[in-house]
DNA sequence: CGATTACTTCAGTCAAAACAGAAATGAGTG
DNA sequence: CACTCATTTCTGTTTTGACTGAAGTAATCG
């Protein structure tokens, strides 16, 4: 692996858009940097591609396989780590909205249902907001729950499923 | 308006929420308030109930104009401004959806096919990394241009297309 | 077992962003 | 056309969290 023009300008992108995403870029650049590599990465070879202290490196890998979207590996006679991410898009897709559901799904989803139940009870609570709570509540849940149902499909059946966009909508009534 | 312990908790937390999807606390939290508030909300009020800045509520509020989250709307012989969100869970979600399409799946689209078109022409790249930029831009084309069919669909359709959950995966063979 | 190599943990530094308060602008009103 | 009220802009402070470098731990090898 070495860095061309062309993968320098993927990898800083590719940071920069993990800081939107809730994590930090050093994070998402590693990500990035193994996504595109032919092959697994040593850390110090990460440490010198990306130009970054060796324990930022470390941290960081340690966050990647928390999220399931880097694993280690070895090579024969050599003791020293090495890591790949997953290389299918739509696995790596799925991985991160798993994760998103867990870690902001799902505490929503419990705020939620505790708030409808207490506003419920609020008698100086305007009826209209009751409603509000409810809706978002009924929504989260919606959202929550059709992703529990389509995190199975496989990568092909979603590809098929995308590209028939609004199409979709006619099997509706 | 008037805070509740219930309000007060669904606000904080959406306050919380704010800082993992690109935006500040005080943003989301003045959008979380406006969006239970049985009716519109002026300023003065906004500091009242969220014990924040003035300054704090006039640039968080620019900031949910320019998302077109919030609407300013006036009263009779009242000069100050009033504010409102949108109501519609659906509505609100298709915004926030557009805003991210706009400032982060557009910007990667347009970094991805210069990439795909620059390591093209790097001899000195693996084949693997060449497929990989372009399976990634497949995807984030797939995504972008079913976004753009989708999102026209009215909310009605969507939340039965929700419902129907993995159900719809038997239209594609 | 010391020495070397690989990796992790920790404490301090730095930079960016959020926010408050003051000053400035603008828009009605008497 | 001064004066007041509403809002915005600007500047300085505070907070947050990413990152580095150093110290620490663990494993392997001569």
């Amino acid at each position: 692996m070495q860095m061309t023009p062309a993968i320098e300008k993927y990898v800083l992108h590719w940071g920069e858009m993990g800081t939107r995403w809730g994590t930090n870029r050093t994070v998402a650049q590693i990500q990035a940097l193994l996504y595109l590599s032919p092959g697994p990465l040593r850390a110090d070879e990460i440490v010198e591609l990306l130009s970054v202290a060796r324990s930022n490196v470390s941290t960081s890998i340690r966050e990647l396989q928390s999220y399931g979207l880097v694993k280690m590996t070895h090579m024969l006679g050599d003791r020293r780590d090495y890591f790949e991410t997953l290389y299918d898009v739509w696995d790596l897709f799925r991985v991160i909205i798993h994760q998103r559901k867990e870690r902001e799904l799902n505490p929503t989803l419990a705020m939620l249902r505790q708030c409808a139940e207490d506003v419920d009870a609020e008698k100086d609570t305007d009826p209209v907001t009751k409603e509000r709570v409810r809706n978002m509540l009924n929504f989260v849940e919606g959202t929550s729950d059709w992703y529990e149902k389509i995190h199975e499909v496989p990568s092909s059946t979603l590809t098929k499923l995308m590209k028939l966009g609004v199409g979709i909508t006619k099997f509706v009534k």
